[in-house]
DNA sequence: AATTTCTTTGGGAGCGCTCTCATAAGCCAT
DNA sequence: ATGGCTTATGAGAGCGCTCCCAAAGAAATT
């Protein structure tokens, strides 16, 4: 509790401040006798290692950054990176790391974040989300000599490390479903345009429309930014359209564009269908259950601070890379026939659902 | 970029070690000239002090953390703590600041996480949300030596540096509001009974019934945890005994009520009215807009880092004290004419809504 | 019994800064 | 010029650890 060093404890053990030390440590060359004549003197006196002495010596901190760039200020609008961080931190947990987090808000932060992020002695590590392609703060942080993991896909993949869910496949999935189904009329709403992420679910898209021979009518895609609002307006430029089936690229989207269709008076799935991306733990529990791409958004975090570890113990090279699957959760809003599967999203941290690793 | 270190600045400058950090630290006693010609080498080489050597040197991180106890796992279930992380993080970018984040999961992670908030060196103060009363976390912290600021009235008041918003009084005028309105049979919904947040919320709900002369009939009183299902499952055993309003403690819960209440083919307001508290952004864009209690969510991040700040800065005696107000917003859910006003939770961020401190 | 090998411990040199104090220089008034 | 004053710079002693290396025993080998 009070300002012991490590020397005192050397002292009152009679010992010298290696030994003390290695003891902290955990260090296996240390006499069974002595080992505990220290332990005990620790307990007692509520000893505590100093974090920036020990820092500046070991050359690490055993703290890693989250960060996210002001292009995904979408942030806490979408339940998304709340997931997201959960799951961070929980690997941060487990691998007894510290988690810091970097919101940038406006220029002004990331003019001021940046260096913090560069300086030795601070991270050992972080994790960068992936943003829009004349992202700044992206380009200056590529080349940063701390282990650096993106979170999504890059625009410039040469010699990145990242991970990523398979997100062409995964909009497939999707779309191929809706097409399955019948649908003729088949319109998206897209996320931000310049992120990677809607870029490739675009793809998907596109894809699934070709296999099926379809033609795709440009007027039946409608940009968003992944916001419920933008979701909401797309529908309503899209409904005079009469679309009879909609791909949202997030759910948060489909949310806001199904808003749109119910305050038209019309019906879902029968008047519109709907395919969501993300299968948040609400996507269950609205009133017409939402069909949607599942992605393992805490599994995700949990994964990407294992690789960035990974990356930190053992050097980034070669670059480092990961792609994660994703299913198809077919509920209520995309027609056809329901198959009920609840959401697990939330239960990630609870239980034995996740192994820590030994 | 690479390793250079103050000395080797020094010495391309031609000047001491103690020169190089003064300009690095802004001193006012350089020099003008010797400053140019530092800061030139500074820029061109790309410097930046190493984190760890200063903060042993200076005894300051200058980072925070912010830590919420297991016992308010609802944590990104709720779009409360997002927002208040929102906040939070905009606070510390402002005062150059890093925030650490400290989810605690499990039992586990408390053991691990306590050492690392008590030991010297790495953090400056941090912030601590009142958990539930049996929050062993919470008892371990609260002597820390490192300034502590507990977000919510902690049970024990003594000495103990607080911010809360007046829940009482925020409960009561949300309450007063449905009597006023005429309803007969109003009922609650309360949060995790062993928080203080929803003892006070209950408190205010009590008042007003009191001072308008009402009986409260204790079987309209259900318990939640402030999670959308609790709210959903206390209004399914509320629904038999036929409330006409409910004053549910958290928007969250407040939408799986309602949910319970459509379920139930019953009318919003006509047949149940509600009043929420919170305010979140999605309150004004349901389908039935909810009327809420506003609490500046993020606004009460910022205040805590600020006062949290003042603390480290000025030192924590006496024990600090922070209430932040509320307002009643009335929209559609509780019946009688409908006011609107939109939700800015989301907006606080952008533009020039928020000042930065000079 | 002598030699080698291991295990346990201590000593000391950093890690890269900050900060006090001493010194040197510049400035003004007398 | 001379003393007193302010301002600019440098030297050096830490901050509290880690980690390499050497030393001293103990144990094992010959």
């Amino acid at each position: 509790m009070n300002d012991l060093k490590l020397e005192d404890i050397a002292k009152l053990a009679g010992v010298s401040r290696s030994t003390v030390s290695r003891v902290v440590n955990a260090s296996p060359n240390v006499g069974a006798a002595t080992r505990k004549r220290v332990e005990k003197i620790i307990q007692n006196t509520g000893y505590h290692p100093n974090a920036a002495a020990r820092s500046l010596a070991s050359q690490r901190t055993n703290m890693i950054g989250l960060v996210i760039p002001r292009t995904t200020s979408a942030f806490f609008t979408d339940p998304y990176f709340p997931h997201l961080t959960q799951g961070v931190a929980f690997a941060c947990n487990n691998h007894h790391m510290t988690l810091s987090l970097f919101l940038v808000g406006n220029q002004e932060d990331e003019n001021e974040i940046t260096p913090r992020l560069l300086r030795r002695g601070m991270l050992d590590g972080f994790l960068l989300q992936s943003g829009n392609s004349d992202d700044m703060l992206f380009k200056r942080l590529i080349s940063s000599q701390v282990p650096l993991l993106v979170l999504g896909r890059p625009f410039e993949e040469k010699s990145v490390n990242y991970i990523d869910v398979d997100n062409i496949s995964a909009a497939k999935s999707a779309v191929s479903h809706l097409i399955k189904l019948g649908y003729q009329r088949i319109g998206m709403i897209t996320g931000a345009i310049r992120s990677t992420t809607s870029i490739d679910r675009e793809t998907g898209f596109r894809q699934a429309m070709a296999e099926a021979g379809r033609e795709i009518d440009p007027t039946l895609i409608a940009e968003g930014d992944f916001s419920e609002s933008s979701g909401y307006l797309a529908m309503k430029k899209l409904l005079p359209l009469r679309p009879d089936a909609i791909f949202a690229q997030s759910d948060v989207m489909a949310i806001g564009a199904m808003r749109a269709v119910q305050e038209a008076g019309l019906q879902i799935p029968g008047d519109v269908a709907f395919v969501g991306f993300d299968d948040l733990p609400i996507a269950s529990t609205l009133p017409i259950k939402l069909t949607t791409v599942h992605q393992p958004i805490t599994h995700f975090g949990i994964k990407a601070v294992d690789l960035l570890i990974d990356m930190i113990e053992k050097g980034t090279k070669p670059a480092k890379r990961m792609i994660l699957d994703t299913e198809l959760i077919i509920r209520d809003t995309c027609g056809g026939k329901s198959v009920n599967r609840p959401t697990d999203q939330g239960a990630e941290m609870e239980g034995s659902a996740l192994k820590k690793p030994a």
